[in-house]
Parts: structure tokens; sequence; C-alpha cells
DNA sequence: AGCACGCCGACT
DNA sequence: GTCGGCGTGCTC
């Protein structure tokens, strides 16, 4: 390894800082000198500000003005791979540099001094006095072998006030210590409780682990169906990981999931390891942050956004449910961590393990031209196997006007009660009805700020938007043409089919599972726990349930709406429609018993329903990428999107307008826009927004046409601008 | 991001 | 005359 550059003292350093400038600022090295990759404190105007030392000062300004380097904060210094990811994904995103080093430092009190707490251990001496307080007191510290405890904890734990414990202080017994609050997370054991498993997944760990032994960068897709066990696959090269000594992170799409996911990590190394999401406290955050840095953490589960952490040797990261779309980031900077952690890995000299049931397009075209590896998963665990799966066409059900449950779906769901089994009714849609609409005028009721429809709650009773999360109450009479009691739900949604079938089965014990009816991720986990040991004849889910818990007794999955999504023009749409579907399907039939599934649809002709019923994955890629690579549409060609927004609609129009007139930069490289027309979401927040394409070959330049195509326009007023390389959807 | 500078409209 | 609106520019 090469020893990063060092500044003697008063030699210029370029500066990167958080704030958002444009370009490094130049300051003399503090005394004694500095690394580059060394966070700094610098003065910029009045202000001190976070920053790191990029490299030399190029100078080229009033030297008399540069000032110093306030000091060199007390974390890692910032490796070279670390500053080099950063460059490459600003460069790919199009982002700013200074945006991505703020991503690379969302922990609080990177600048404080490491901060001290006291803690307790037993000393040498005996007491003067026994007593029962004080043997109380000895006796915890000898039970936990010499390990140290907070004041708090100790008193707790013997039973005796702070006071007892102070005393003892007093006379040697007990010793009082300062150590640093961040404390490293405990050591995860390779070998602690590794299961038994199948031929299928030793093989696919047995592939796995040579990978990360390798020591070099690779990509593996992970195919395997649900309930294949995967993720004991690929612990085994978390395993191999931990065993080199280098550090591994695993990504998660859902917080909800961590929970269950963090019990099997605990159960496999016998602890529990850092855990980073938006859900996380301050303290935690740092902790996490500088024991990541300094190698006091081997492995991260996360959201996103851990991509970021400070990794002093990583070996591996594991995107699990990569075809998830919240691994997207939608606002702020934009980027696709699945994208992202290839490039880092790559970067690093990491593997990457990209697993799914469900791969993304993009994936399996990359598996497919051999820039990944494959392994595929096939066999379930123990007899289960893969429901049987029939459509129901609802062209030919006798259904009534507000009912969604056919009757053909409504004998087989009694069937399953008899037998004691459960069942599974999906619907996509969260709260009662999707749309409010007036009988009396025809008036929609839709959100104030957005373009989007308010969807009514009961639970709530309230209307929600469900794009800027604006609600309010449920109104008396039309807001159009003020007619009373005329405003009627149309469609449904999770509440409305739970009323539904609460009315067709009347004995049958409900559970209705949604994201919004639980206030947290505890509550929720308890919830499923409780559905999956019986608690439940009938599950009503969301898409929710999707995401990989376990329900052993559930035998059917009555999909309400498998068309929903396939509609519009948004080429991804059958992509995910066929994901979703096949997870869903996926929920039944875990445990012993075989399981059914059935799509409710007006078009079972359709070729993503008939790709779905004869689980055709193959086929259906291969059908999807024909159509794309024919529309020259990724993952065949290179797409991005402008949006552009403003409080003010002529002005984004006009800005949208002049943009495309003026594409000699884009020409240039043959891409072409289309556009601008009003964005998915043409309102959010009180800001228009309208959105132009740009379509381009595979190989095109297209970061740097973009940058030099919207640097010729000045933004002017309230006007933003974002680009969006690779968008989730696009048409 | 902040913060200062600076140039036009409604007050004392 | 001056207070204050927020457009523009600077921060080593």
């Amino acid at each position: 390894m090469d020893e990063p550059e060092f500044f003697e003292e008063g030699t210029l350093v370029a500066v990167l800082t958080t704030q958002p400038l444009d370009r490094f600022l130049d300051y003399k090295a503090p005394a004694g000198g500095c690394f580059r990759g060394a966070f700094v404190e610098v003065p910029l105007g009045p202000r001190k500000v976070l920053g790191v030392v990029w490299g030399a000062g190029k100078g080229g300004f009033d030297i008399a003005k540069a000032r110093s380097v306030n000091r060199v904060l007390d974390v890692a210094p910032m490796r070279d791979e670390m500053r080099a990811f950063l460059e490459r994904a600003a460069e790919y995103t199009l982002t700013p540099l200074h945006a991505m080093l703020r991503l690379a430092t969302r922990a609080p009190g990177l600048s404080d001094p490491p901060s001290m707490r006291k803690v307790y251990r037993r000393g040498e001496g005996e007491p003067d006095r026994q007593t029962d307080a004080r043997r109380r007191v000895i006796e915890t510290l000898n039970d936990y072998g010499g390990l140290a405890f907070t004041l708090k904890e100790l008193s707790e734990l013997a039973g005796v006030t702070s006071s007892v414990v102070k005393g003892l202080v007093k006379q040697g017994v007990v010793l009082e210590e300062d150590t640093p609050r961040d404390l490293p997370f405990f050591r995860l054991d390779p070998e602690h409780g590794g299961k038994q498993l199948t031929e299928d997944q030793t093989i696919g760990a047995d592939a796995l682990r040579a990978g990360v032994m390798s020591g070099n960068y690779g990509t593996t897709l992970l195919r395997g169906v649900t309930g294949s066990g995967k993720t004991e696959v690929y612990l085994e090269a978390v395993a191999e990981t931990l065993r080199m000594g280098r550090q591994a992170l695993v990504l998660l799409p859902e917080i909800a999931l961590t929970a269950e996911f963090l019990t099997r990590v605990e159960e496999r190394f016998g602890t529990k390891p850092a855990e980073w999401h938006s859900g996380v406290t301050m303290t935690e955050r740092r902790r996490i942050w500088k024991m990541v840095g300094q190698g006091g953490a081997q492995l991260v589960i996360g959201a996103r956004s851990a991509l970021f952490l400070p990794y002093q040797n990583l070996g591996l990261i594991v995107v699990d449910e990569e075809h998830d779309t919240s691994y997207k980031q939608e606002d702020g900077v934009l980027y696709n961590a699945r994208d992202m952690t290839v490039l880092r890995a790559s970067i690093c000299g990491a593997r990457v393990v990209l697993a799914s049931a469900t791969p993304s397009l993009e994936s399996w075209a990359n598996a497919e031209a051999g820039k990944y590896e494959k392994l595929e998963l096939t066999s379930r665990y123990g007899e289960a196997v893969l429901p049987e799966m029939r459509t129901i066409d609802m062209r030919v059900e006798d259904i009534p006007r507000n009912r969604w449950i056919s009757p053909s779906l409504q004998k087989a769901v009694e069937a399953r009660m008899e037998r004691g089994e459960q069942a599974l009714l999906f619907i996509n849609r969260r709260g009662y009805a999707p749309v409010t609409i007036c009988r009396a005028c025809g008036h929609q009721i839709g959100c104030d700020h957005c373009d989007a429809r308010m969807v009514e709650h009961r639970f709530l009773k309230r209307l929600v938007c469900h794009q800027c999360g604006e609600t309010k109450p449920m109104p008396e009479v039309c807001p159009s043409c003020q007619v009373e009691d005329k405003l009627a739900p149309v469609g449904p949604g999770v509440e409305r089919l739970a009323e539904e079938a609460q009315a067709v089965f009347p004995d049958a014990r409900l559970a209705v599972l949604s994201s919004d009816l639980f206030g947290s991720a505890r509550a929720l986990k308890e919830g499923i726990n409780a559905i999956a040991e019986g608690g439940a004849d009938i599950i009503i889910g969301t898409q929710l349930v999707a995401k990989g818990h376990n329900f052993p007794l559930l035998t059917l999955v009555g999909v309400i709406d498998a068309d929903l999504g396939l509609q519009g023009s948004d080429l991804r749409a059958a992509e995910r429609t066929f994901q979703l579907m096949r997870q869903v399907a996926g929920r039944a039939g875990r445990a012993e018993k075989r399981g059914e599934a059935m799509l409710q649809t007006f078009q079972p002709e359709h070729p993503v329903i008939r790709a779905i019923l004869v689980g055709d994955e193959v086929g259906f890629w291969n059908a999807e990428a024909g159509e794309r690579r024919q529309a020259g549409v990724p993952p065949y060609g290179r797409m991005a999107g402008i949006i552009l927004s403003s409080p003010d609609v002529q002005q984004v129009f006009d800005l949208g307008n002049a943009l495309a007139r003026n594409d000699a930069a884009l020409r240039e490289i043959g891409a072409q826009v289309f556009g601008p027309a009003p964005a998915p979401i043409a309102r959010v927040r009180g800001r228009h927004r309208v959105r132009l394409l740009v379509k381009a070959d595979k190989r095109a330049p297209i970061q740097a046409a973009i940058a030099k195509w919207t640097g010729q326009f000045r933004l002017k007023g309230d006007i933003r601008l974002s680009v969006d390389i690779d968008p989730q959807s696009f048409y």
C-alpha cells in the first residue's frame, strides 16, 4: 500500500468541504502537517466547516488570502479508494462532489473530540465493612468476569443505588475508568452457528467463498426462488470475508426487514452487527461511522446510504433483493445503490453478490453478457415447492358492483379455511379507496399541492396524498359543487378489501398488513409473528407481504388485481408486475403444504400474465429484453431524465423549451431529447415539474454531453434543475 | 449553505 | 431621506 502524500506545515493543500462550492479551496497545512485524506476543520468566511484534504493545493489566486487549516480531526483519514469512489460516483450521477462528500459524512459530531465516559470494573481491594449491597455489587462484577459497566448499568444490575458503587470506588474496591464513548462492536465469530446446508446451497456457498478468497473484484448474480435459502448462502460468503479479516456490508431495501434479518445474523455469528438506516439514533450513527473507519465494525447491515460509510477494508457487499426499486434514491442525490455498489467494489477490490428471486432486467442482462457470474438456487427448502398458479378470468366471473372477491376465489378461500390453512388476499393499494368522486358533478378530490388524487384512509379518517403526504379530513360536501352526501369511494384499497372480506367470510379472523397501519417496525414485526403463528385465517395485505416474511400456514394467495401495473406505457411496469406477482405467489406453501396462487385478471392472455403462470422467467426476460433492445432503451440504451421545477409554471416550460431547442451538445453524441412534458408527478409541494428525457446509445458519453448542454443555461429565480441518470420510470 | 453587498420601492 | 425587499457573488 502506498503511503498517502504528506504535506508539511504551511504548504498549500486543496480541501473539499461539505459546503456547496463547485471547486476546491486551498489552505495552508496546519502545524504538524497533514496527510492527503485527512478530515479537517477549515475556516470559511466567518464559519468553521468540515472538509477533506483532497491533494496538493493548486494556487493561482492571491496567496495572501490563503488561511490555515484549523485542525486535523481525530477520525480515520479518508482512504484513496473512497476519494476515487466519490469522484467517480459524482461523475456518473452528475452530482457535485461536495454533495457526495455530504453522503459520506452523514454522522453527527465528527469534529467533536472523542468523548469519554466513566466505566466501573472490579479493583484489587476489599471493602472495610461488608454489607449486603456491597456484596451484590462485587458479585455482579465477578459474575461478568472483568467486564466494565456504566454507573447506571452496574447499580441496576446489582440492585443498589449509585452511592454504594461510589463508596466502593473511594476504597479502591471498584475502579473508575475513562473509556471512549464510541466502543467497537463485538467480534463476530464466523465459526459460530453454521447451519447444515442443502447440496444446492453448499455449491452456491462454495462458489461465493471462492470469489471472496480471490480478493479481487467480481459480481455474482445469486438467483434463487423464494424459500431457497439465499440468505444462508450469502452469509457463508460473509463468514469467509470475516475470516480474511475484511469487512462486509449487506444492503437491504426495507427497514422493516432488518429486525428479522439481524436475528438471523446473530444466530449465525453469535452477536449483532452494526445496523445503519434512517431510524438509528445520532449517537449510534457516530459510533458506527467511527468504528467502520477504524475496523471496530466487521459487518454492517444497512439501507442504501450504508454504502457511503468509510470502510477501511471492504471485502464483500451483498445487495439483497437487488431488483427493489427503493435502491434508487429519488430525491436529493439521485443514485442507484445497486449500481454504486458495483462501482465501489470494483475500485476497492471487493466482491459483490446481487441476490434476488426475481432479478432486474439490468442485472440479468449483465449476467447474460458475462459481466456478472450467475449462480442459481433451484430447490426450495424441505418439500415445499412453488405454488400452483392459475388465473381467474374476471370477464366471466359473476361479481356485483363494488365487490372484488370473485366467486371462484371465495370458494377457494373457504376450502382452505375448512382445512385450517391460511389464505392471503393481496392488493397493492393502501387506504380505503384510491379515488373519491362526487356523484353529483363528477369531481375527483385531488391534492392541493400535487396533481395526485387523494386516497381515502378510513382507518385514519382522512384523505391522504400518497405523493407528498399531505392529509385533510374527509369533506362533508363536494369541494367543487358543494352538494352534500354525494361523495363516493371508487375502487378498492386494502382497507376496503378487508371490509368486503369480513362480509364475505363472517367467521374468519382477519389480519390486515399495510405499512400505514403499524406505528413502528417493531409493532409490524410483532404483528407478522402473531399471524405466522396462526393468529389469523385470512391475511389482507399490500406489497409489504411480498418482502420475505414467512407464513408457514399460508397455502393460498389470491391476487385481487393482477392487471394493476400492466396499464400505461411505463416500460418497467411489466417487469415490476412480474417480480411482484412471483414474489407474492412465493408466499404460499413455504412449509410442507403445496400452495396455490390465483390471479384475478381481465387479460389472462397478456404475455406477462402468461409468463407468471408458467413460471417461465427466461422466456419473460427474453421477450422483454427483445422489446427493449428494439426500442433502444435500458439496459440496451442509456437514458437520463432532466427535471425542472419552479413555483412558476411558465418559467419551467420556457426553460424546458429552450433546452429542447438548443440540443447541439446532445446531437454531437447522437443522443435525442424528448419533451418537455409534465413530469410523472406534475406538481409536488407547490412546485411545477417538467421533464425532458435524453436517450442515447449504450456507449455514448451521456454525462459529459448533458453537463455541456445544461451548462449553457443560467438558472434564474427559484428554478431548479436536476439530472436523473438511469431513471426508474420513463415513457 | 450562509453572509455581505447593492440597487429599487414604501415608510418616517 | 432611510428601512428593507431579495438578486448576485464570494468564500482559500
